[in-house]
RNA sequence: GGCGCCGUACCCAAGUGGUAAGGGAGAGGUCUGCAAAACCUUCAUGCACCGGUUCGAAUCCGGUCGGCGCCUCCA
């Protein structure tokens, strides 16, 4: 069965063939490293997570690329404004490689606690600056680039198919442009591709080139990066909606401008939004949402994941404590279920030994996530194998654990309740309770559940006697 | 202004022209000393509204109303 996934250059549902035939390059446009990631910034990588988790499980080797910006990208719009980088470091006293090591360490933290991935390869952006240069070189060999004002600029108009993945109307742009037009560029849409002169200057990263010292455009480093490690032409290109118009627009056009090979990028790939009460989230407005918050508000990293396979990444998700709290519930449910399979002495099979009910399930599975990644609908599988009343606790568990490899939401590590030690206290807690039920000692016993429950116990009593089980 | 998206139950949210997934919350029941859990039952004859196409529309087309995002640092 194939895997169909939705190509935002043609904005349609396309079939999965990648160039190589069973291996796929996937490249992620990754964090830029002057403060941490907020919940937002987090769901697009959940979302290239479960891509990547996705295509492994059809069978695909992926080769996955990301890259660490730990330089440019400018505060304000148009191709001036001050470094965010550079602010930062104005207002900690830090270095500029001091904060990128640290938002780094932190992004990899939370991307680790949501358990997603490490990418095949994480690059930084200041490593590959020579990869950079011959990347400017190339297209000033070939003619799509000026100088003026001290920078280097990318000449759109020697790129006729620019902007073909926005959809973007470049007679309307020339004349409907909002900002304030560099007057050095030629079109409005040109961009730099590299500064010796920055409006706010002391740049305390600058590097040596052909044009000067100075340092690359933002774009530069995901083109260069990119196809030093998965060549000049491959398969997936992903990131936020918001890249489409500007950033990865810009990627195509001087990379297919360099290699004069097309398409660089055969599926584009990007996630929507996820909003808070004001819409779009922002780090610099109302409650910055991070992971480290969540957690501290005592939210498991596992419940936010489920709570962004909830929706659909194509669309937007409103975040709100409600619905986290939503999905919190639905991940202990699910859990709770879980430890009672193996409380019933669930042990994984092999997947080859199912039966038709589980096959029918699995093959369920299998097409919704192959089918642009419908998490909803997988989801919607998972609590079908739980309660399905056909399948063996040893199938259900084979097929969680299966089906846990694309969702991650850690399911073998969901305790039994028979590997956890019961230490004397709660043991001698549970057998005066007992007891004391036998005495009809009411009170006392449920005075004993109450303590039990402080120290992490929930006791059950069924017909077969008392059970107990540790709250999650 | 340009590009695009959305409107489905109390909340979140899938939905590929053919009986409206799932979760959370709620209600009733079985069980129980009481709980909890589990299980059973219940919870949109209808998908913002109005037309149209079709044997058949949440789905396709046109319109109306409402909400949102990007284009401008952010995924």
């Amino acid at each position: 069965m194939p895997v169909t996934l939705y190509n935002t250059m043609e904005r349609k549902l396309e079939e999965f063939i990648p160039i190589e035939d069973r291996q796929v390059r996937l490249y992620c446009c990754g964090p830029t490293v002057y403060n941490y990631a907020h919940v937002g910034n987090l769901r697009t990588y959940v979302f290239e997570d479960i891509l990547r988790r996705t295509l492994e499980y059809y069978g695909y080797s992926v080769r996955h690329v990301m890259n660490v910006t730990d330089v440019g990208h400018l505060v304000g719009d148009g191709d001036d404004g001050e470094d965010k980088m550079e602010k930062t470091s104005k207002e900690t006293g830090k270095s500029v490689y001091e904060i990128a090591d640290f938002y780094a360490d932190a992004f990899f933290a939370d991307t680790a606690d949501l358990n997603i991935l490490t990418p095949t390869v994480a690059c930084r952006a200041t490593e590959h600056i020579d990869d950079m240069i011959a990347l400017v070189k190339r297209l000033e060999e070939r003619g799509h680039t000026y100088t003026a004002g001290g920078n280097v600029y990318f000449s759109i108009d020697t790129f006729p198919a620019y902007g073909r993945l926005a959809r973007l109307d470049l007679e309307e742009l020339r004349s409907g442009a909002r900002i304030e037009v560099d007057s050095n560029k030629r079109n409005p849409k040109d961009f730099v591709l590299w500064f010796t002169r920055s409006k706010f200057g002391n740049q305390s990263m600058t590097w040596d080139s052909p044009w000067g010292v100075g340092y690359p455009g933002w774009h530069l480093e995901c083109s260069a990066m990119s196809m030093r490690y998965l060549g000049e032409q491959f398969d997936i290109h992903c990131g936020g909606t918001d890249h489409i118009p500007v950033h990865h627009t810009n990627e195509i056009a001087q990379s297919e401008a360099a290699t004069g090979k097309s398409p660089w990028v055969k599926y584009w790939m990007h996630a929507e939004f996820l909003l808070d009460e004001s819409g779009k989230m922002s780090k610099s407005k109302g409650e910055f949402l991070t992971l480290s918050l969540l957690k501290k508000k005592g939210y498991d990293p596992m419940d936010f994941r489920y709570f962004c396979l909830g929706g659909h990444y194509r669309s937007q998700l409103q975040f709100s404590y409600r619905s986290l709290d939503a999905a919190r519930t639905a991940r202990l449910n699910m859990s709770s279920r879980v430890q009672e399979l193996l409380a019933a002495g669930a042990e994984p099979v092999e997947v080859v030994a199912l039966s038709d009910r589980a096959v029918e399930l699995r093959a369920d599975f299998i097409e919704q996530i192959g089918h642009d990644l419908n998490m909803p609908r997988a989801l919607s599988t998972l609590w079908a194998i739980l309660k399905d009343t056909v399948l063996s606790p040893s199938e259900k568990i084979t097929l969680l654990y299966d089906i846990d490899k694309v969702l991650g939401l850690r399911i073998d590590k969901i305790p039994s309740l028979t590997d956890e030690e019961l230490d004397e206290e709660c043991a001698s807690l549970i057998r005066e309770r007992e007891e004391a039920r036998r005495a009809k000692n009411y009170s006392r016993a449920d005075e004993l559940r109450d303590i039990l429950k402080t120290l992490g116990i929930e006791i059950k009593d069924t017909p077969s006697g008392t059970k107990w089980k540790k709250i999650l």
